[in-house]
DNA sequence: TGATACACGTGAGAC
DNA sequence: TGTCTCACGTGTATC
């Protein structure tokens, strides 16, 4: 089926050029078996956009892609590109290398191409076709775009499926062994010159993080994404709804399509391997289904997996989810230290469920705790009453720092509400001469010209000079009818007086 | 001995109509009787002022008062000035009503020359007078100054010894109330126009918050102060240096003074009636005695109590500090009400020392959960593992916002940066002719004056006009001697290019 | 050896 | 009713 990919012999060289041979054979494979239809994907919008758009803004990483767990119909699971988060590297030293060099215009077009063909290729039509969209892409682009097409069998070997797998975060911080676990996408990772990659798995799938900044292993990054898309980083101001429940427990649903819904399901264990006491809940924080967001503010919305099942109800959702839960997630296998407290001294079993639910409970705390210490700098000590008290002076902080940069910037944007101008306002027989005065730093050059615009005035002389060291004059003058003139200077005052 | 109050009957009628008639007698009697020199005063510097200005800086507070409990050598205790922060109301809606009407200067010279007075009585010396270092004295601060010489026996009645001996936090949110409550500072508070004042009892002392707005009781600002004086609002990055150790209990140096100390010692309760869990410390989380922060920015060190008695030491502050909780402590007389979990079951008493201090870590941890509440909005549900991952995901909103208005400060700070200005710069026989062309919102003008300025240039003339729509040109002509304009342009050029 | 911190099982209130 | 949360006493690891 590889003659759908390409027409003729020039065009799979050039697609060749763009992807890599490795990830051209791996996606033909993928598009001509038609992979995608035969996994139960649950929903278009897993809400967890925010949540990966937290993680990558305001830090290193250049993207974030979250990988969720599907069961095929044919059986066994995959991992397939649920949503996605990317930034583009413009401010900071850290520049798109090798497009820096040779990023052409001839080279985006093909880049562009190139993505219109896989697009098309997985089934896509042509109004979403979200690289029309796009005026230039960078490699970082491409790799981030290619991924979406991307899917991993969870008996296959990679990256994401061996952390998946293994329970386990992956953590890649040399160049050379992060193209080891890109695997077929190494191509295009060493075209973009990642230095790190990380994998965490968490409930339903497996976080994928890249940077091209060479960064140390941080658990406190990894307890980060375990919090947000494992405890649920949202039950915070905007989203406060009360989830409906089934089984006693939440339900998410899933952004403004009431149709798909995620459940959340809490398993029984009955014995305490794995994590007993994670709550499978991925809470809805936010809308969207893959983000590419750089300083041009665009968003895309690619509408991936065109030909997923439909129809699919909630009950058929939560069996989904517990066979794949119950055939590949020997998450954890070592059983968990439990290094202090009481033996378990089980006489009897009978009040064993209320053990175990106070034991998630804690466990559930706990987490909590972990994923504070991940967002809260300059821990003093490492146990719990410091930790919280540090948080609480953290936060306190924070509020007043964020309280004085407001004032400032109240201060910066508003310079006239502290020092109003001084208008003398003189009125002739055709014209008008208006003289404004006001301290050099704060004079509002661009909105006395903006009040000309908007009153449709022309100025015909506008003459600016210093007096008194510190003040700017303003002299200009400007045609005007009878009566216009006094209804000129009250509307500059009261422009000037906010 | 009010003969030491004023020379004259003029002098007395002045002062009245200042502080008011009570205020006057009271402070009077508290002058005459030396009442200071017969406290145990144990440090000038109590390292709460950062937790005061906490308090009060960003909130709807205009000040709060420490008011610290001191054993008196004649037996009996007292609460007297410990430390304070006071805000001047500047910007926000909350003007100094009174002082709005008729404040002249007249009237500050006058209350200046009363501070002074008072200052003198209570034994300052002329250097440290810092009334004679105010331009003007507003209600507020003529409150605040004066409430440094009050100090109330824990036998007489009112809102601080209140609710120092009740254990309990008295908050009064309507304006008459107020008055009662501030008993003989009634007059002045009325004067400022307080609405709303509240007394929250904290280990070796009670805090006083008052305001001119009305403020219904929130429970979370109790908690806060609890938190800032009892549990100890610091640990965090300021002060991570060990504190020694006293009876296994930290101890926290006060202030830079190594021979003015605070014990914080955790006595052993036996029964647990009280607060068994509350660890005395109050940690030194600032530096100076008595705060007023206003848009100038003017600190004062009033150096209050001049004639303490030296020389004591470590272990007599702790028998001042036992005494003084022995004899007038019944903070909380109503047993915790232990509502939940396994009745004490006290067969026998040997571990019953484990026991104490576990209970002891756990009411900790609750006081930093209470804490915690009273500095996170929003918060969702009120169990422990929502309010944790609410702070979490407010922590990393407000982080977020951080950073963003950082980088949109940057950007407001050099907007050249993003559009350097087209220069033409055309030289002719004795001068020259610069036209400076970039986009309105961004123009400099400022900085093209300073830059005028900076080299001693005269522009001649001197034009702005828009083109484009949305273009600013700014023309003018400048005298040049020969070889100066190319200079000129290239340092014009330098300049905007930051 | 004591002080400290944590986890555990458990009883019980709350919804 | 069950489910959830909490506090308590206790065992134990760490320093």
């Amino acid at each position: 089926m590889s003659e759908k990919f390409w027409v003729n012999v020039e065009d799979k060289v050039v697609v060749e050029s763009v992807l890599g041979t490795e990830a051209c054979q791996f996606l033909i494979s993928l598009a001509s078996d038609n992979v995608l239809s035969n996994f139960i994907t649950p929903a278009r919008d897993l809400g967890v956009q925010q949540g990966l758009s937290k993680l990558v803004e305001g830090s290193n990483w250049n993207y974030a892609i979250f990988w969720q767990v599907v069961s095929s119909k044919i059986g066994g699971s995959a991992l397939i590109w649920g949503d996605g988060h990317c930034r583009n590297p413009k401010e900071g030293g850290a520049a798109d290398k090798i497009s820096g060099e040779d990023s052409n215009f001839e080279k985006d077009v093909v880049k562009k191409r190139v993505l219109e063909k896989l697009h098309a290729c997985f089934g896509g039509s042509d109004e979403d076709n979200f690289a029309k969209k796009l005026d230039g892409v960078s490699d970082l682009e491409m790799f981030y775009l290619t991924s979406m097409y991307y899917s991993f069998q969870l008996d296959s070997v990679c990256g994401p499926v061996e952390s998946y797998k293994s329970g386990k975060a992956i953590w890649v911080s040399d160049a050379s062994s992060c193209s080891h676990h890109y695997q077929s996408r190494a191509f295009l990772a060493r075209v973009v010159g990642f230095q790190t990659v990380v994998f965490v798995p968490v409930n339903s799938g497996v976080v994928e993080l890249g940077t091209i900044k060479s960064t140390p292993e941080e658990q406190s990054i990894v307890d980060m994404v375990k919090f947000i898309f494992t405890v649920g980083g949202s039950s915070s101001s905007q989203t406060t709804k009360a989830f409906p429940k089934i089984f006693g427990h939440e339900l998410s649903l899933g952004g403004s399509n009431s149709q798909s819904v995620n459940i959340n399901f809490s398993p029984k264990v009955e014995d305490d391997s794995g994590f007993p006491s994670e709550s499978y809940d991925l809470l809805a924080i936010g809308s969207s289904n893959g983000c590419r967001s750089d300083s041009n503010k665009i968003e895309l919305f690619p509408h991936l997996n065109p030909m997923i099942v439909e129809g699919f109800n909630a009950q058929s959702r939560v069996s989904g989810v517990e066979l794949s839960k119950d055939d590949a997630l020997p998450q954890h296998d070592e059983r968990k230290p439990r290094k202090r407290g009481r033996k378990p001294a089980n006489g009897r079993e009978e009040p064993l469920n209320h053990v175990e639910a106070e034991r998630q409970r804690r466990e559930k705390l706990n987490q909590r705790f972990y994923a504070l210490r991940a967002v809260v700098p300059n821990i003093s000590k490492m146990d719990k009453a410091s930790l919280l008290g540090d948080a609480i002076t953290y936060i306190t902080d924070l509020q007043t720092k964020i309280r004085v940069m407001e004032t400032e910037k109240q201060i910066a944007n508003n310079p006239q509400q502290f020092s109003v101008p001084e208008i003398d306002f003189h009125s002739r027989h055709e014209d008008a001469v208006v003289r404004m005065s006001c301290p050099l730093d704060s004079h509002p050059i661009s909105g006395v010209i903006k009040t000309f615009r908007e009153h449709q005035i022309l100025a015909q002389e506008s003459d600016v000079s210093t007096v008194d060291n510190d003040k700017i004059v303003h002299t200009f003058s400007i045609k005007t009818q009878a009566g216009d003139a006094e209804q000129l200077k009250e509307k500059l005052l009261a422009a000037f007086s906010k």
